[in-house]
DNA sequence: CGCCTGGTTGACCACTATCAAGGTTAGTGG
DNA sequence: CCACTAACCTTGATAGTGGTCAACCAGGCG
């Protein structure tokens, strides 16, 4: 188990009241468990029993192709359901990246609610057709954009993930690394370090360590995001 | 009005017997429409009010940035349902591809009929569920993969669905221009013509008329498709 | 105190995009 | 019937974005 600057991250970012994040699926009949930086929740390949509701900590699903190359498909924060696949076995893998609690849901006892709650049905319908639609705003991401644009729209979804769970959205925590954040915008870690480095001697965005990304011209950014500022465009 | 080769397409491929297509969703409830091809069903950002249900053709969803560059999210086959989204408009535009039955069916009622038909809740379930994988294997595809690699799982899908229609598989009937498959693809449509060009050199498929591919060598597209011969293996 | 993981930056290069030209086919109008 | 036009497709030459390889730094932990 590792106590670095993750387990402060957790700590300072994300603070989601667990009655919240508790409400709705899963309140009943889940049940709590915890996890550490690193550890797998279930493999690509795996049965897939069981639904997990986060409650507090960041999670990365992620593909793998046979020689290694990886595409992080999600990061999941409290309140986001992990596993609901029509599938007999998980598509992806799931990594905790922070200390990390969650609700286990059995399949089984998640679809016999559904059939009889038409509100965790709505729940549920909800939460897939919510990821589904930032999935596919993820495949215009990596068809189609620049570097830029792909790490300026990472910052802005941040940005946003960040006042979801009270910030300001000026201030945004990273608790994943570079290769992660790569692996989740289709590029390598270079890339990534080398995008960062530009925004921030642009005065775009402050680093004041890795893991902590200060959103200064957050217009900017939104409009790299979209394409607004013609391809390549660098300054 | 148009009666191009695309007509005939649509009428020697993905033969599907109208009422298999007509099943589950929508079998009561909609309304029979009919486009021809490049008839746009919705744009992106219209009001999500109606759900289709392809019976007969093929229809190409995308987004668009503000410079035009385009990613398409799918191709819809007979069986498949359009427009299920939990927004309040599309997130993308429909366009036809080929002279296309469709059924319509209003939003509202297919809440509805969810309400009181658990049936029908487990086919859009369903629905949802499988599309959203398809899209995350879409995420590896275009975040990972080699050209080669992309172009080689495209054909390999076009193989199942094939198969799906009725077919052997070894012959694959493509609706689409280069341009539509380079925008599913994230490459250009050169790219698309000259890995096309390379797998037919290589004996790996036929290609008849650009319209028509014959997959002579399923088993070594497979195995590009799923990046079995490392990057940038030419043979 | 040294290793190991993660981050950053530089030099170089390759894959794919861009730009350009020519070919093919279907539909159109003389 | 046959040029003419307009999509669409194909192939070649060149260029650029982002990948690869490499070196070095910083911090945490054994």
């Amino acid at each position: 188990m590792r106590h670095t600057n993750r387990e402060t991250l957790e700590h300072t970012g994300a603070v989601v009241h667990p009655l919240n994040a508790e409400q709705g699926v899963g309140m009943a009949i889940g049940k709590v468990s915890t996890h550490s930086p690193k550890d797998t929740l279930f493999w690509e390949g795996d049965p897939a029993d069981d639904v997990f509701k986060v409650i507090r900590g960041t999670v990365c699903l992620y593909q793998l192709l046979p020689d290694g190359r990886r595409q992080v498909s999600r990061f999941c924060h409290a309140g986001d359901l992990i596993g609901l696949t029509a599938t007999e076995t998980y598509p992806y893998t799931a990594d905790a990246l922070t200390n990390l609690t969650t609700v286990r849901i059995r399949r089984s006892q998640l679809d016999t609610e559904m059939e009889g709650n038409p509100a965790v049905r709505g729940d549920v319908l909800r939460a897939i057709q919510d990821e589904l639609n930032r999935t596919q705003n993820q495949l215009l991401l990596l068809g189609r954009k620049t570097a830029v644009e792909r790490v300026a729209s990472f910052l802005s979804a941040m940005s946003e993930q960040a006042m979801r769970d009270g910030g300001d959205g000026r201030a945004v925590e990273l608790p994943m690394t570079r290769v992660d954040i790569a692996d989740y915008l289709g590029l390598t870690h270079e890339t990534v370090c080398r995008v960062l480095g530009q925004l921030k001697r642009d005065g775009v965005v402050g680093i004041p360590d890795p893991h902590r990304i200060e959103l200064r011209q957050l217009d900017v950014l939104e409009d790299f995001a979209e394409g607004e500022c013609g391809i390549g465009c660098a300054a």
